[in-house]
DNA sequence: TAGATTGTTAATCGATTAACAATC
DNA sequence: TAGATTGTTAATCGATTAACAATC
């Protein structure tokens, strides 16, 4: 079982190693990851135990193997049906982004409770009433479902979600979802990072004893 | 010191606190909290004590100093003006999120290489050409910035940002930023969050021995 | 008072880091 | 061969959880 640390390390591994790959090598060393992502090499020979492919001393590790590895231990190798509800600007932003495809998430309807938006063109899909969400979730079989509503309406959306019998859900609304334990939650949440962001920069003004330094790029 | 973990559920706690308020109720306890949030009692007095408002026994914790304390302690509570760097949909998207004032962020300019864009209004402000940017960020004293551009183009623009005088960058491209130690980064990417939800699918599913388990509200 | 709740110290758990033998 | 690199076992570090006394 890999925890979930590694997991947040993958993608990650995956990027730089398609950029290598583009670039026409076949072998990287734990060494070289490291450095180019701010990593120890012993955490990234550890992450690399845990997709199962075996390096050679001296050489490092084949590309290809960890690429194949990494995706198919995410489970990116074959595309997964999604809906997404709430076509606001974040909604329509998470549609047409075409990084989906490389993690094998196919956005296939995206739903609003706007009347006016109702048919217009998003990505490859339309908007559909809101209505429609629990008969096409459980139609379809959707399995994840993207929440970008505004945070008032995201527990309501989640329970018809939940009613259709979705299985995991992607929450971009600022809103802790009250979910039975039986459906994977994963939340994107501005406030967290931003809250973290936040704290780092605390941390690192205090360090200099007032809020924010004088910068010595600063024009008066 | 506050842990990154806490830091991490402040906003949570914030959003709760402030419609609890609204409500009109003025004492809460830490068993509520944890009830409402799915964490446990002693992790959110644990926490509640990094804030430093102390409890009362068989009473809890007042509101409004929980509130005055986590947003004290976040530095949310005198705006910050920051600068956002590629007006695409999530760059538009995140431009006009009015919840930012929440988190007393303020995006004052925002940037774009498409001459096209420029001058069109976005919230509160209006797309500025790209070759303006340092200076802007000199001139202005910015500590913060948004990064949405695309990937290709986000250690550049990381690069100029620095050499502007920048303190802090939160960057939205899939991309990993190599940047002078000082310089305080926030990553917020798609992929790794998606990474995090594949696996606890994966986790779920290979507990049920498929992929994806037939749903029983499956229609065929 | 009795009992719910806080606050703190100790125990547990898990991830990172260190040390070092194995390998090509 | 020599030396860079891997893989594994042990040590460290930090966060969560448990236990329990203190309090109103």
């Amino acid at each position: 079982m890999i925890s979930i640390p590694t997991i947040k390390r993958f993608p990650s591994y995956l990027r730089l190693l398609r950029q290598y790959r583009e670039e026409g090598e076949l072998w990287v060393s734990a060494t070289r990851l490291a450095t180019e992502l701010g990593l120890t090499p012993i955490q990234v020979r550890k992450d690399m135990a845990g997709t199962g492919v075996e390096g050679r001393p001296k050489v490092g590790f084949e590309i290809d193997a960890l690429i194949a590895a990494i995706v198919e231990n995410l489970g990116w190798d074959n595309a997964t049906d999604a809906v997404l509800i709430g076509a606001g600007h974040l909604g329509v932003a998470l549609s047409r982004y075409e990084g989906f495809a490389s993690y094998g998430l196919k956005i296939v309807a995206v739903f609003d409770r706007d009347t006016a938006k109702y048919g217009r063109p998003i990505g490859k899909t339309i908007v559909y009433p809101m209505e429609e969400l629990k008969a096409y979730v459980a139609d379809h079989a959707i399995n994840i479902a993207v929440i970008t509503v505004p945070a008032e309406s995201a527990q309501e959306v989640a329970d018809i979600l939940v009613e259709a019998g979705i299985k995991a859900i992607w929450n971009f609304a600022p809103k802790d979802l009250r979910l039975p334990s039986d459906i994977v939650l994963q939340r994107t949440d501005l406030a967290t990072s931003f809250a973290v962001l936040s704290a780092k920069c605390r941390r690192l003004f205090d360090h200099c004893g007032n809020q924010f330094p004088e910068t010595h790029h600063n024009v008066t």
